[in-house]
DNA sequence: CTCTTGTAGTTCATTCACTGAACTACGGCG
DNA sequence: CGCCGTAGTTCAGTGAATGAACTACAAGAG
């Protein structure tokens, strides 16, 4: 969101966070992150990001021990995996309210393969599942047609766990 | 966020998302709505933003049915309601890492009186709590030495029940 | 050693959105 | 009519995003 340089409300931790996590393009990286790309180049392919724009924001979440950046790779660091239930409620209001033919994609728990409800609890154990015990399926409106052909997003596209690195 | 104009990735309920509710100002406007502000010169003072910018960002908002514009006052939707959780899981992780002093705002059921846990649970109840049911109170973290003096952050930082109107 | 390829950035002119201050429109009210 | 408050609009100045081209460097091939 690139904020106006700082919220002025320090009162409040969603404007705070937002100052992390709102400028445009992070929740984007982040979610890639999750779904296991880790190199500048796979970023800036997979998000049509300009690259400037993508070094800025990965400097940015090094800084704020969102990502770690060890042997050219960038990944969550605990910090960062924490952002999960964030992005999970985001997909889950993006999925109600614009997705009419269903879940672009489904959670599913690694342990016990039960389904993940909108809150992220196990349909079958009931707990609240880590996004490290988390698979990532297509779900019903996911739209084939319009992935890329490239490697990678044939790989996103597969079933997947979450933070899996690519292979 | 202001998007690009639009995220290329189509099959990503997240950048959908972020297109409604990721630009600039719009999640603080959003929280905002939930604590009670419904007149545009409220939010205008309140965020300190544009007025220019608080018009389109209410304009769009009112367009894509996150709020409803009558008499004057801008009011949540449904589908604005369903927002909650994602303000309250962004709200957590701002406490877990930017508020040392614990949460600045802390979230009980109205009917019970229990607390809510960082997942939105009653500790009392043990159900999920629906935002109408939620009051805020100031938490340990609040700073009653950063607030405006003027009449709506008063109110605002008194321990209310969440899209209650001013009085 | 040199040539090529790939990865990870940087640079820069253009465009676009945000900023902040001033101005307009309009509905009470005395 | 004249005054005031609310809800915007307008506009010049600024800063950030965009997109294409360029640089830096390492690994491998010949």
């Amino acid at each position: 969101m690139a904020l106006p340089s700082t919220y002025a409300d320090r009162n409040c931790s969603l404007a705070r966070a937002l100052e992390i996590v709102g400028e445009r393009w992070t929740l984007l990286i982040v979610r890639d992150a999750f779904f296991g790309i880790s190199r500048f180049g796979d970023f800036a392919t997979q998000l049509g990001i300009p690259r400037a724009v993508l070094t800025n924001r990965l400097k940015f979440l090094v800084q704020e021990d969102v990502l770690d950046h060890t042997d050219g790779e960038y990944r969550l660091t605990t910090k960062g995996v924490q952002l999960w239930p964030i992005l999970r409620a985001m997909m889950a209001w993006g999925d109600d309210h614009y997705s009419p033919t269903g879940e672009k994609r489904t959670f599913w728990h690694t342990t016990d393969n039960g389904r993940l409800d909108p809150e992220g609890r196990c349909s079958v154990c009931g707990g609240l599942v880590p996004a490290a015990d988390t698979r990532v399926d297509p779900g019903p409106g996911f739209d084939p047609g319009n992935t890329n052909p490239d490697p990678v997003s044939a790989l996103l596209n597969t079933p997947r766990r979450l933070m899996e690195p690519l292979a």
